[in-house]
DNA sequence: CGGACCTTTGAACCCCGTCAAGGAATGTGG
DNA sequence: CCACATTCCTTGACGGGGTTCAAAGGTCCG
């Protein structure tokens, strides 16, 4: 394993994104319990299929997949996608057994939360308890929204909708809506989450470009015409339940 | 809304399947809560998304959907199947609005439970909150299984997979396996749960007839071929996390 | 400058969707 | 008990969106 582990000790800045479900105060209790953080290079497995997990990791930074073996596919298929701010594997809590591999998809920070201490802590704050469950019900949400795209979208509105969550994520995650964002995934690993090939993929980001919405080159996304992106993937972010203080002027 | 009301007094018999995640005296503390139940026939809405809701439902008998307005097709997406023994909107407690409808698919009965005495009873009792914060968990893994089935599976393997998982999630609300199932779905149901047209899941049975594996007609599903069912649709039941006390001999 | 990896493009194919018509099952009213 | 409507299932013919296979072109980095 090519990891590297580091002691930070600062966490008392609560990050953006979904953990601004949890109140300030909330937070300051969280954050005693993330002393140890580590560093992934891209496409690392962190976690397996299978494995009994006795902590669960925060994503500080970087792009984090949920991974199950296909179907009929040559590659994995992607059931999950988590950004900075999120919990990656909460359900690894209450659950135990994962059902799915986690995998880095970038240069990647995290901070792992053990799961004994997280008991003590939430034993003694219901309202707290409720916040964590909370959030991993908005990842349920999102998955009942990835079986509605990779059921019942035609690929153009597919990878449209797709790239408009990531914005729409990533968004939460900086706490501003951008026109450039760092986009680390590759062509195949769109493939993987919307379930169609490479190849298709590939014509698919072109034909997005020319319709002048966005275009996907060199690591970035670069959202032309945001309206005109939602319009195609008929994109509504309700289902994403973003924090009401994000995104705010 | 063509339903009926009634009172029952006695939930003192914990049902089979997903509460059965709750201990006895775990059950004996929701059973109390479950005065009120309702009927519903088949193609009812119980629920409309963006509904903002104070209760919760537990599904005693029947079928019920969690569907979607579908992206581009003509009817509508399931996003999720709830079968005996299980909540159907659980989730709402912690996250009240509800991102999709709530369909009968079937003659049903549910148990209604109002989140105000089941947040003061969870305030008191932190084990059975976690048990009701797994058995979203469990949702949402099989949210994860769907995305995977509807995304990288051949039309052929996705219905008996579906099939398959209809016949491990009724069985366990049975308490015990089964060569026929009750079974109302209808095809064009099935088609809506697994993204393939109603055409092509006629064709799909039939192949799956002719092939030994079962056959749905007349409202049964009967399995010719359990291990061949589960064959063709490479089906693992892991992700279904269904009790321990279930299934035993 | 060479090699690994990713992207792009072309051509052929096929699984599944679409359209259409007929058939079976069930219910309803006369 | 039959005419008729309604709903669902089945089958055929056809077309197309996306896959597959193959090869060439970029790009990055050692």
């Amino acid at each position: 394993m090519t990891t590297e582990q580091i002691k930070y000790n600062d966490m008392s800045v609560k990050p953006s994104g979904m953990v601004d479900h949890l109140s300030d105060a909330q937070w300051a209790k969280v954050a005693p319990l993330l002393t140890q953080h580590m560093h992934y290079p891209p496409s690392e497995v962190i976690s397996r299929r299978g494995d009994l997990l006795d902590h669960s990791l925060l994503l500080l930074d970087g792009l984090i997949a949920r991974s199950v073996p296909s179907g009929q596919r040559a590659r994995n298929t992607f059931v999950a996608l988590q950004f900075p701010g999120e919990f990656v594997d909460l359900h690894a809590f209450p659950l135990k057994r994962l059902d799915h591999d986690v995998v880095t998809l970038a240069d990647t920070r995290v901070a792992i939360v053990a799961h004994e201490p997280l008991r003590e802590l939430l034993n003694g704050d219901v309202e707290l308890a409720r916040k964590l469950w909370l959030m991993t019900l908005v990842d349920a949400s999102i998955h009942r929204h990835w079986v509605m795209r990779n059921s019942a979208m035609r690929a153009l509105a597919r990878v449209a909708n797709f790239l408009s969550e990531f914005d729409a994520r990533m968004s939460a995650a900086f706490g501003m809506e951008r026109q450039s964002l760092p986009f680390s995934l590759r062509q195949t690993d769109i493939a993987d989450a919307t379930g169609l090939t490479s190849v298709h993929v590939s014509r698919t980001l072109r034909e997005l470009r020319e319709h002048g919405c966005c275009t996907v080159a060199g690591g970035k996304l670069l959202i032309h015409d945001r309206k005109e992106l939602h319009k195609v993937g008929m994109f509504e972010a309700a289902y994403l339940y973003v924090p009401q203080s994000e995104m705010a002027p």
